[in-house]
DNA sequence: TTGTAGGCGTTATCAA
DNA sequence: TTGATAACGCCTACAA
């Protein structure tokens, strides 16, 4: 049923080999005998098998992602759509993978890479001393990561800048004139969320405000997290007139929170968030936020594996982005 | 660096096929001969090649899916989750895939077929006499479908009830005292739009309510389609009590149409959406909405097609899924 | 410029 | 119960 390249050499009158060399090295074939060559292809709908190919090549154009326990990732289909798209534009496919259930993460990547699955890894969420990173390090199994794991060695990596991201945003509501600006962040020891951190204290002494220690919360959960911090920083005897936000689920939750109290975010308080998921311009007001360019991470991620697969032994790329401020209701302020 | 079946047998100082054959078929080897070559294979780490063991298997264990032009697929993050987990249960991966830019999207499943890349696919989004469907079935190519697109001839295929969960929507409004309620629907022409108005109907009938053709919205795009609907529907004359939708996102839009008239969701107007996407929870007030199961759906779509791979000839399965009604806020009622 | 032949790592067949 | 050996479909020397 399947075509094989036998097939093909059958009907075009000549061996394997020069069916082989059409596709792979057209120039060592005279003209004449590749037009034969194409015909007999095109009639046939031939083409090569894959896992012939990849036995042979010891390759398997793949790249290969490791899908964790379930979680709120935001924008992944935006993600996965890029990383789907760009790796097809350079002959790869995606292949999807996750723990088998009881097992370690990482045993699944070592199972993936010794059935020779794939020829590398798109890793993202990584955090410092991720062990991804170091396990495929020790291992120089090729790999390209969305997050810098401050790792010793160099490895390819792409970031967004949420630092700068973060210093933006109180830019903007300082000069809405906000001076009790509230932050909602993670605990302490993931290094996207401390980074925002920093750039949330950057962005306060470059407005020359205070940080008041009692306006930082940290909570795991996002929407009941930022539901919860919201209540208590409105509830205060001393409530602030913006919060900010790692995260839009934790906006979302401060909106929810101010709601429940007959408090109009953007007009009463504004308030942030980060990432700029789809749900950022469905709640009312829209949610003002940091758009991490997921797009562009997905493509930069491929295209440095890529590049690392075919180049082994260069110094691996990086690349770090810059979020973009994008503004809604929910810092209008009163003028609304 | 990698280890192939040569280094296991050289190592417990067996063939290579008795090192297969412990693999494949334990029972055909004696026991001592067993332990003494898994030993060996735990020692080396050892892992069949996957390329090698297609090839001649002449399977792939892996499952595609073809990652369509980006657009709001409601919760592919939960939905790709459970897809890849049932998988990795039956021994299967997920290899995702897409068109190759200019290239038809059926043309992009010829020629994963053709390279022998998958063994089945997971279709999602069918439609009415959708083509993908009419290809595979008619080249015998193993599929199951989330959707029944009304072809001739049966295939395995999941589905979610939606014209119950609209019913049970409007009886859920009627309940609350609502005799106008509008729609905002898709236009005609898609199955699972058209069925969740069949619902509406048979749920207005149910409840002994008029249709009035006044009140129902056709619209195409997912938020802005729904804010443009709301805002018509909200600005007639004699105004609905309640908006129902066949998507969350479509009710998304007519919250902020009402908030912008300063109506409140759910105390002034009720709306609903259908999905339960993550932000119906995250919208104030919440979003009474209908959940679709999706991570059943994922999973009785990878079972039902690991089924018919392992039995081409028997009847394919279907399953259709019955959806639940998620109350929230914006269907409280002024006692909210 | 083209063809022959060996091998990529497995599994299946068949002898021993 | 075990071990040679021949495929699986392809690519790449090397020979013609």
């Amino acid at each position: 049923m399947r075509q094989t390249i036998r097939d093909v050499s059958d009907r075009a009158g000549v061996s394997v080999a020069t069916v082989s060399n059409v596709l792979n090295a057209p120039h060592l074939v005279a003209p004449l005998t590749r037009t034969k060559v194409m015909e007999a292809i095109d009639a046939l709908g031939y083409r090569p098998n894959r896992a012939a190919r990849s036995l042979q090549a010891r390759k398997t154009q793949r790249i290969g992602y490791c899908l964790p326990n379930p979680g709120p990732q935001a924008a992944l289909d935006v993600f996965f759509h890029q990383l789907v798209a760009t790796a097809t534009n350079h002959g790869f496919d995606l292949t999807l993978f996750a723990p088998r259930s009881g097992q370690d993460d990482l045993d699944a990547y070592r199972e993936v890479i010794r059935a020779g699955d794939v020829d590398g890894f798109v890793l993202s969420e990584t955090n410092y001393a991720d062990p991804r990173v170091e396990m495929l390090s020790d291992l120089g199994f090729p790999f390209a990561a969305f997050g810098q794991a401050n790792h010793p060695s160099p490895f390819p990596w792409v970031d967004v800048d949420g630092a700068a991201g973060l210093a933006e945003v109180v830019e903007h509501l300082a000069a809405k004139g906000h001076r009790r600006i509230a932050l909602v962040a993670w605990p302490e020891g993931s290094e996207s969320g401390d980074k925002r951190v920093e750039g949330f204290e950057q962005g306060m002494a470059a407005a020359e405000l205070q940080v008041d220690p009692r306006l930082i919360k940290r909570v795991e959960n996002g929407f009941l997290g930022g539901k919860t911090a919201g209540a208590e920083l409105l509830d205060a005897v001393d409530p602030p007139t913006a919060i900010v936000t790692v995260q839009d689920e934790l906006g979302f939750g401060a909106m929810v929170a101010m709601s429940e109290r007959g408090l109009k975010p953007g007009a009463d308080v504004a308030v942030t968030g980060f990432d700029d998921t789809p749900a950022a311009a469905y709640v009312w007001p829209g949610l003002t936020t940091v758009r991490q360019p997921f797009d562009e991470v997905a493509q930069a991620l491929v295209n440095l594996l890529v590049d690392r697969l075919a180049n082994p032994e260069g110094s691996p790329g990086s690349r770090m982005l810059v979020p973009r401020l994008i503004v809604r209701g929910s810092t209008a302020g009163t003028d609304r």
